[in-house]
Parts: structure tokens; sequence; C-alpha cells
DNA sequence: TGTTTTTCCCAAAGCGCTTTGAATAATTTA
DNA sequence: TAAATTATTCAAAGCGCTTTGGGAAAAACA
């Protein structure tokens, strides 16, 4: 590896001080205007890349966001989520920022929110599908690692930063939509309620049917991963149960997909036999248009 | 933030030099057994963990592996790579290392791999969804960042390392399979070509036509990206076609997905009126057992 | 017993950057 | 014109760890 060139080196071919060209590359004010031009100039002449981990040491800052899954893989693998990394990957490189990824293996989720705190080797975390009371606000909060959610852990909603999508409101739309469309047996296949977005969901569902005097109906409301698989089996299971719903609401294309081809199997025409609503993203892999 | 002890602190506490400290915890052979075990035990207790960037300067290596994803996030979001990164993930972190994510955003594809190799924020990279003679060969080779490819660029398969699984082998065999079953008109749809396991696939596939006897017929061969739709789209395609193929090669389980929905549209029973084979693993949301 | 090895430790010199505390030159102010 | 600012630059001290080059004590060899 052709060896980089440093600041000490850098610093002698400008006949400056390492302390000059450093300020005059962060953009310190205490530099000539045209010297830091000129110091501008020959770094990105020669190439000149500051070495990130003497910055990192000098500074105490990492530059670098965590993001740690658990070891299930479960999330990761997730469309949902790695959509989500992908997202916010844009704007951290737009920003010197590095995303480093921690996916499970041996050492378990609490002792790498420990380390990275201690070590510094992250300058904050994001904290991926919370769940209801998530014990990482409290930890991360002992610790003193800057964080911020992706969703909500519950009600309170103070005390820590997190970034959420109406999920409540979202479903109470699509419930209203449904009824004031007149339908009376509205069935909802949710994500797993351990995640607080899927427990928003059904929030929002149970307030809008409440608000139109439908009584909760538990036997059509269900809360699984949201995999095409317990999509197709569940709307099976309500699309053949004695009185069946006229709709059905559901909290990811991956399960529509999959009452889709149940849909079809039993011979319901979409729209007219039974009506579908599902909240997502459209996938890269799944999109909308193509799929009734 | 509670200031985490240093080597420096932990050196005091023990009455030892830190050099004698740093060989010790870092397994030199050079210190007594003794004095070995009695600063693991209270490095342990006090919780003492290293700098990471102290020791990344120092040592020059950075213990991270680079991963760097086009900018059109295809690949993190579709499913077969990130189930890789979450699998490779097991083993960096059970080895120490760090994964470093790098999903598109500003700076191309190229200029990050020139900052990985003079910075040194990584030791080395995996090279994802590699391509048919794939410029980042020659330019890792250029920057001397040592670096593995996730599949091969192409025949050569020299000069530099690669980890595949033996796809030509593994459509050779599905396609004998189902020319041994008596199968003449086979149709074949495949992942995008652009990319070697598509390319390979595809070979294993025609000399398994050829070996029966069967001329290649392009018209029934599609290379397209690996989605649910593309699948649903090509295979309606093929089985509404004046000749239809008796069976289908799928590269993806996403694609199998499509031609399921596409042959229960058309009344086709799968199996008997239509043979289908995917290759793929069990994507996590959606699994071979019960598609059908 | 004297000499050579081996064992075990230490002081100090980096790694490449930021930042503090001064110093010098150029401007202002009085 | 002397005193006080202000504008620029620099030398040197870290950040926390690894590693080189010795050294003293202990063990092995003659």
């Amino acid at each position: 590896m052709i060896a980089p060139m440093n600041l000490k080196q850098l610093a002698k071919h400008l006949n400056l001080s390492q302390t000059t060209v450093s300020r005059a590359l962060n953009g310190y004010p205490e530099v000539n205007a045209e010297t830091r031009r000129r110091v501008d100039e020959i770094a990105r002449k020669v190439g000149y890349r500051p070495n990130p981990h003497a910055m990192k040491l000098a500074t105490g800052r990492s530059h670098a966001i965590g993001h740690v899954l658990p070891s299930d893989r479960m999330l990761l693998i997730d469309p949902h989520f790695s959509d989500f990394i992908a997202g916010a990957g844009d704007v951290y490189s737009a920003n010197g920022f590095d995303v480093m990824l921690h996916v499970g293996g041996s050492e378990d989720e609490q002792t790498v929110y420990r380390r990275y705190a201690q070590s510094g080797a992250v300058d904050g975390v994001v904290v991926m599908g919370p769940r209801l009371n998530d014990w990482r606000i409290s930890l991360l909060t002992e610790l003193e690692l800057p964080f911020i959610v992706h969703g909500r852990v519950g009600d309170a909603e103070d005390g820590y930063a997190w970034l959420d999508i109406d999920n409540s409101g979202a479903f109470r739309q699509a419930t209203k939509l449904l009824t004031d469309l007149g339908h009376r047996r509205i069935g909802l296949i949710n994500g797993n309620e351990a995640f607080t977005f899927a427990t928003h969901r059904r929030q929002g569902y149970e307030e809008s049917l409440q608000a139109a005097g439908i009584s909760l109906d538990t036997s059509i409301m269900t809360s699984e991963a949201m995999t095409e698989e317990n999509g197709y089996r569940q709307s099976k299971r309500l699309l053949t149960a004695e009185n069946r719903p006229s709709a059905l609401l559901f909290s990811s294309m991956l399960f529509i997909s999959g009452a889709i081809r149940a849909a079809h199997e039993l011979g319901l025409r979409i729209g007219s036999d039974v009506s579908l609503i599902a909240h997502d993203d459209g996938l890269p892999f799944l999109n909308a248009e193509g799929l009734v």
C-alpha cells in the first residue's frame, strides 16, 4: 500500500506548521484567507486524507453511528429494517459519518452497547425495532450514550429522541375508510405486537371501530411476524371462517401478498368479494401495482 | 459519560508498566504467568476496555471489514445480500471485528474504496454482487486493499480470493432432473446476467440441455432483477405462449412466488400442468413449504 | 565460581491528529 | 509616536495504545 501522506509531510510541503494546516483544513477562523486557499489547493492536489483513527483519537469523536441488531438476525433480514438502514446510510455518508453494524454473534446485545459507550467506538446509536418498555432506553440513558429511537417505546414519549410515523393515525384512517364504505366486519392482520408500531396500529384500528360503533372481535385480529406465509395462513383462516370479514387490514406488503394468494385460491375477487388494505412502503422487490 | 479507565491508570493500579500490562492483555509471551493472571483479573474487575481508536492508530489495523453497496440501494434491500451480511456479521463479531457499512450517498463507490485504502478505515472489504469483469477487482488490486469476492467475476478465478457456491452445478443438476423426467421444453427465469451468478446458472442450464440434445430457445430464457413481480410477469408470458414450457427454472424464491401467483391465475396446477424449480435459500419471510 | 542465556519488566519513542499557550507581525487607538 | 489590539503562525503537549531497545535478576552452562 502506498504510504499515504500525513499532516506533517503536507505541512512541510507547504512550509507551514501542522497547526496551521490542520486549522485551515478544518475551517477554523484564525487562518489567513490566502493561506487557507493554498492549503486547500495543495491538499486536494496531493490527495491528502487525514488518518481517521488519529482524528478520532485526538477528538474523541468517532464519526460513526452504531446499529446493533439482535442475534436472531431477523431484523436485518426483514426488508423493513434494511430499507431504513439504506435510507439512513445516504444521509450518513453525505455527512461523513460511517455506519457501524453489529449483527448478533456471541457477544450479547447489552454488552455491545456497553462496549460502544465505554470505548467511544460510535458517537451514538439508533435503536431499531423498539418494543414496549424497551430495556435499551434505560441502558443507553444510564450509559449516557446518545441514541435515537426509530419508533417509540410506549406511551411516554419523553426523555428520549424518536423518529416515527403516525402508525395509529394511519390505521385509524384506513379503518375509517372501510367503515365509511359500509364494512362492519374488518379483520386486522398485524405485525408482532411486541413491537410498538404494531401496538399503535391496533390502537388506531380499535379507535375507528369504536367510533363507528363496531365492537371488537379478537378472533379476527392477529399479531405475528410479517411474512408472506403468515399473511397467507391468516387470510385463509379468516376468509374461510363462518362469518368472514368483508375487509382485511394488513401491516405489511408481505402479508397482503400472502392474502392475495389465499384469495385467488379461494376464488374470491379482491375489491368485490373482499377488500384489502395494506400499510407499507413499496418494497423494492414487491410493489403494489403488480400484485392483484 | 463516566471516563473509562485507561491503560496508564490500570498499570498504576497494578504497579506495573504500561508495556507489561499491554503485553499481558495481548497475550505476548514475555510476561510471567502469574503476572498475566493478575492483570487479566484486575482488568476484568475494573472493566477495562482499550480505546479502539488508540489501538487502531498504534497498530495501523482497524479491525473492521468494509461492505460498500452501490448507491441504488438495491443490494442492501435485496434479501439475498442482507442475509449474507447477517451471516458474516456473526463471524465478525465473534472475532472482534466490526462491520463498516457504506450505502450509496453522494460519494461514489470508487471514491469510497480509495478513501478506505488510503485512510486505513477498514482492513479489507468484501465485494458483493460481482459482475462480469468487475472493475472493483482491478481497483482494489491496484489500491492494495485486501478483499474477498462473494461470488466470482468471470472465468479467470486467479489473482483474487472468492467464496461462492456452485451455481452452474446447481442449475446443471436441476435441469438434468427435469430432462430426465422427460421435459423437453424448459424455461429459465434467471436473475440479471450482469451478475456472474446468473451467468453461471445459465451455463449450467445450457450444458444440461445440450447433454439432453435439446436446442436452446432464447425466447423462453429471461434475465431480470429478482422480484416477485418479474417472476409473475415472465411466468405468465411463458405460460400463456403458443408452445408453452412444461417446466420452469427460477433463480429466486421471489420469482417462483410470482410464478405461483401466475399459475393460479391461469388455473394451472403446479406439478402436473407445469413443473417449477427455484434455486434459493429459504428467505426468512418466505419459505418453500407454505408456498404452493 | 565466572560467564552466558533466559526470563520478566520498564522507560521512552512513536502512530497522526487536535489544541493549548505563546510569539511575532500588522493594525488600531490614544 | 507609544501603547494596545488584532491577525497569523508556530512549538509542543497531549489523545491512549503498541513496540523497540535495553536492563536487572534469575537460571543454565562451563
